[in-house]
DNA sequence: GTGAAAGCGCTAACAA
DNA sequence: TTGTTAGCGCTTTCAC
């Protein structure tokens, strides 16, 4: 199984290595007898040029590295099938790595990335999204971006990595201007962690409509955690024990969702009829859930195109606007409805 | 941003480039005085060795290339993090590719893979589990082979791929036993194409397990179609509008099997008090979904060590077992229960 | 239009 | 222990 070579091509052709490689890159007049000669034996060879050595005069490797938190997760699934399908698109490829929340794990296939020395690295979730940005993690951060540029879907404070953001603000806005138009004065924020950057911007765009619309905001019904199931079923648990009971509940992702509607059901009450359910991130779960889930979408495939575009801009030392957002749209599905009469 | 080399890094120690590598691989002795002077250069200048250039003379990459059918999908997603888990134990590095179902893409990838001298493919459904393999395709993928190692969780009549299989008759043993033993004779097998080889296999048990049992084998019970929601949805919707209505369903994933049972409650029936249902693959849907879904495990980290592990072997020349079994694991939730008195 | 030769960044065999 | 050298497989000047 000893590899074939340029160089065992040429020969039976009759032509020099370099011969071979014009038509192989196609950039170079070859004549025509000559070209056809060597597209057989590669044919008969069934021979692919090796993409390292290619890569190593290219100095440019058209692969972008993908860095998720964890692909098990829809969101990051789908964010990464449309980055591939990008790339592809883009003549680019794609490696993916999962950090599976581990800081160190992270940092490690940062490292493995740039040895690849792929052209820049999308980080997807991890701590990139973190509210506030670890100084030590940042100044690594700093070292490796001097040597490949990085995309985040966060912020990291103090480095130069691009943007590319759903607009978190906007996001909140959809969800709460809908519930508020079905007469809901009672909503719950359920799931997430604060010391997420988007999460952070959730919270915060929460408290400021409910000024705007002159209701009141009640610590009980912000309660975070994780983005988990878990966390979604337990928090809801919570808010019947400890009372009071909202209207309405946005969960920070639809597996939270899940969640807080299987503790809806369990407490003996109807989804939307008893209380309207609505969550992030529009996975193939909002469809499957009973009810179906009104849930805010990312458009994920402009989303991928443009965290792609940012990544290979960013390898082909092109500028980009620093920081780019997305903006989210509203996907209404049954679990939401008008608030009872009587109630809010 | 020019990138450091290993000269550049040999120069400023005053020693020589092959006594940078030394320090790098760590595979000869060097003067520790001029090792920490090299280290300390490597520090200074965040240096990182191009994988590339080492893996042409290498020879091995350590680097698995991955073709899932569809990421998006939660099986695919939990053999690929198995996977990713278990090559890093390893020292090895995968690369994931998404065929989305089309033969031409998965070919195209396995190109690509093959351009980047992975040391082996690993196919996650796509055309090797196709039951009869098309002639044409076994042509390529035989030719591609004959470059690079191919790991199927299929088959691929007359080629030389390794096999890693679920064991599909034991998995539908489980269901079928599982079901029967709780009263139920008229089973319903809901969705799959026939012309996939798990598929094939678990309807070919579901009859002999009906025969050792005494039980009849009905044709309107056994409707296939896709592995997604809709599939199941409109299949338990025809088996309610043309009849006759089964005491229990199994479907062929949990996607399918939420669309059965949206079907079921559409239809005013409890689940698992009217009908039981049951899947294949155990993601975290089962946990979602309200009954929570009995679902038959496959052992997902194991399974990805064992594809890892016959992949590397593969890469490096080493001997397998050609066919290597997973033995599956019924998890019993709450969609399933006695048949009711009465019934059967 | 084509070949010879240099070089991409690294490792390994061979001397010293 | 260390440096020199050759070579991995390809692309790309530079002559002709």
């Amino acid at each position: 199984m000893k590899n074939i070579t340029i160089y065992d091509i040429a020969r039976e052709a009759g032509v020099s290595a370099a011969t071979v490689s014009r038509v192989l890159t196609n950039n170079a007049n070859v004549r025509p007898e000559k070209k056809q000669k060597v597209q057989a034996l590669i044919e008969k060879y069934n021979f692919r040029p090796n993409a390292m050595a290619r890569s190593l005069t290219d100095t440019r490797s058209r692969v972008i590295g993908i860095i998720a938190a964890d692909v098990r997760n829809s969101y990051y699934s789908k964010v990464f099938v449309a980055c591939e399908m990008a790339a592809r698109e883009r003549g680019y490829m794609v490696i993916l790595c999962n950090s599976l929340g581990e800081t160190d794990l992270e940092l490690m296939q940062l490292e493995t990335l740039y040895e690849q020395r792929v052209g820049a690295v999308i980080q997807l979730g991890g701590r990139a999204d973190d509210l506030v940005s670890d100084t030590e993690y940042v100044e690594t951060i700093n070292q490796m971006t001097s040597n490949v540029p990085l995309v985040v879907t966060g912020k990291l404070d103090g480095t130069v990595c691009r943007q590319v953001q759903i607009d978190a603000g906007k996001a909140i806005d959809l969800l709460m201007d809908h519930l508020i138009g079905l007469g809901h004065k009672e909503i719950a924020l359920i799931g997430g962690r604060k010391d997420v950057l988007s999460t952070f911007e959730k919270l915060q765009g929460y408290r400021r409509i409910l000024k705007e619309h002159h209701l009141d905001y009640r610590e009980e019904y912000v309660r975070d955690g994780g983005y988990d199931y878990e966390t979604g079923y337990r928090q809801m648990n919570e808010l019947f024990a400890c009372g009071p009971v909202p209207t309405a509940v946005i969960a920070i992702n639809d597996y939270a969702a899940a969640g807080v509607m299987r503790s809806i059901v369990e407490h003996g009450l109807r989804i939307p009829e008893d209380i309207s359910v609505a969550s992030y991130d529009n996975t193939s779960l909002t469809e499957l859930l009973n009810p179906r889930l009104t849930s805010v979408d990312y458009h994920y495939e402009k989303f991928g195109e443009k965290l792609i575009e940012t990544a290979i801009a960013a390898a082909e030392g092109i500028e980009v606007p620093q920081l780019q957002l997305i903006a989210p749209e509203l996907i209404v599905r049954e679990s939401t409805a008008a608030v009872k009469n009587g109630q809010g």
